[in-house]
DNA sequence: TGCTTACATGAAAGCACTTACAAGTATAAC
DNA sequence: GTTATACTTGTAAGTGCTTTCATGTAAGCA
């Protein structure tokens, strides 16, 4: 009963493919007697010719791609949440391809747009080249880029640089004078480096404070709880160790007040933490941290590239997000 | 420029048809070079693809699809972080499908598998309908269910019934005699009633103990922090309060944990928490949890798929995952 | 230096159909 | 009783693309 073919049709009715396919696209030119034991054969068989079904198909494919490095982060899952339920009650579908490690990165975009139908990609934190720009423009795949900004798209993106600096100058109000910093170790090319922008604006507003950042105060390593927790144990455990950290991540700052714990260090008071993203957790481990609208970006994505897809002619948006330090028990 | 062909461009770029094919889908498998040049060719002819051609051409759609209810909680997500590691390096892309209403479900089911877009299909936690079931059969489309078990499909499950039983017994064998449960409403149809189930577990234990679960010291609510925060600011400011609530998932035990300490109770000396998955943060915040392996279920997944995708003469595994308590800080 | 191994590539065999072509049969016309 | 004509139908040659297989070449190693 499988899917059938032409084949298991032609054989069953004891013709050729030829006429079966007569059958199916123009039955005046087979005689009615054939005809019928044709169209018999065809009903017992539940068979479906696969391009007509591929070209009722074709007005739209109904998809929409998302492209993301690590899906799993809490802080994708995050946007996820926000494009699947923008696209809930919409005709269109979700495919969500992880991208994990560089070589693909680089000739993914190029050969999905080429091979794979959908009528929309979203790419969050991806870099791309020009050359991938160009191909999506030539073959008109509507695009939204997350956090990476491109003229030729639309796109959302969240200040970073401004986001360090938010958290240092913060920090530095409440009396801070030695700051640390825990980042991911930036997968070149891989993802879009946000750690490492969040770092310059730390840095840079350290410095404007008259103080300075020590290189030993930071670590960095791939984004993770065990990461975040080994990386504070580190830093601690320093002779002069930081007043204060701040973490690139909600998920490494939770490892941090982890470590914290283990290392019997009361947070605040002996050490602040603040973390970045504003997770759903971060409210329940009363983890200060620079909210940055997460859900929001996806539901926003789907937005902008739904009126895209209805009207060409609508203008690319780029869309800046805000980010604000909510105030929680670690600092 | 008409419609240029792969013959075209291989011409243009001086290779083989096979070589464009293959910069196309699979561009890692070609050297630098070579697939500069495609490149460009295909660049300057404005060659796409017929993607009806290739679709026929291609045996497999390369695609096996996750359905899942909810996709974003924890749970699934971890799971969903165990059926995309599994599948990273094969020629196999994922597509999650947030099942969020009964009438997407059906639909979901009947118009994807008969139009064939995937080759293998994953249910997480979905019970479906002898209807769905023999439509799934009809068109040979391979199935592996998780958490509901079937005769006609592969399955991976956990004795949800059992798992209760554990959480009751661990916790009585503690000494504590007042018993109570958050868990989560039952969306009838949509999702797999697995809090039920752990609650009939839970309090046939409780019952075999010769206790009772008083229905005041239940309460359902659907899934999330908040819920579970309500719930167990409920269940405590009773005049008879439970000892101990075992929750049916980390998600609301994280909840449940804010509010005791909202009421300025101790942990595990006022009330003892037990919570139900050992997702990721459980380990970090000291929480004692009935541990079901999720990564391992969809990465199991996977590979019972595939082995049947590869030969459909091997037989069809219901395989059943262990449950096991890891006591950390909470009880 | 000779031998194994890995990589890059092209030839060729499909895939699931469509369609031009030719052949066979029945009917009509002479 | 031929021959012309209209119908049917099967054969086989495409269609544009993917993928296996085999071969040639470069690299690794003792």
């Amino acid at each position: 009963m499988a899917h059938s073919t032409v084949y298991d049709v032609a054989h069953k009715a004891g013709v050729s493919i030829a006429t079966v396919s007569r059958v199916v696209n123009s039955p005046e030119k087979v005689n009615l007697e054939t005809r019928t034991k044709v169209l018999q054969a065809i009903d017992q068989l539940g068979y479906v010719p696969k391009a007509e079904a591929a070209a009722r198909a074709r007005k739209s494919a109904g998809r929409i791609a998302v492209l993301a490095p690590f899906f799993t982060y809490p802080s994708f899952v995050q946007r996820l949440r926000g494009v699947a339920n923008a696209l809930a009650h919409l005709p269109y579908e979700m495919t969500v391809y992880n991208v994990d490690n560089t070589a693909r990165r680089d000739s993914y975009v190029t050969s999905l747009s080429l091979t794979r139908r959908f009528d929309g990609l979203i790419l969050m934190a991806l870099p791309f080249t020009q050359v991938t720009v160009e191909r999506l423009v030539n073959n008109s795949i509507e695009t939204v880029s997350i956090e990476v900004t491109h003229p030729s798209f639309s796109s959302i993106e969240i200040d970073d640089h401004a986001g360090g600096r938010l958290a240092a100058d913060f920090l530095i109000r409440k009396g801070h004078k030695r700051l640390g910093f825990i980042g991911d170790t930036d997968l070149p090319d891989l993802a879009f480096p946000t750690s490492d922008r969040r770092l310059t604006g730390y840095r840079a507003a350290v410095r404007d404070a008259g103080l300075e950042l020590d290189p030993l105060n930071i670590s960095l390593a791939a984004q993770s709880l065990q990461n975040g927790r080994h990386s504070m144990h580190a830093l601690m455990s320093q002779p002069h160790p930081p007043t204060a950290v701040f973490c690139a991540s909600d998920t490494q700052a939770m490892g941090a007040l982890k470590a914290a714990h283990e290392l019997y260090l009361n947070v605040p008071r002996d050490v602040a933490i603040v973390g970045f993203d504003d997770l759903d957790f971060a409210d329940y481990i009363g983890l200060t941290t620079i909210r940055q609208h997460l859900e929001e970006s996806g539901r926003l994505a789907v937005e902008l590239l739904l009126s895209r897809l209805e009207n060409r002619a609508r203008p690319i948006k780029n869309v800046r997000l805000t980010l604000e330090v909510i105030e929680r028990e670690t600092t």
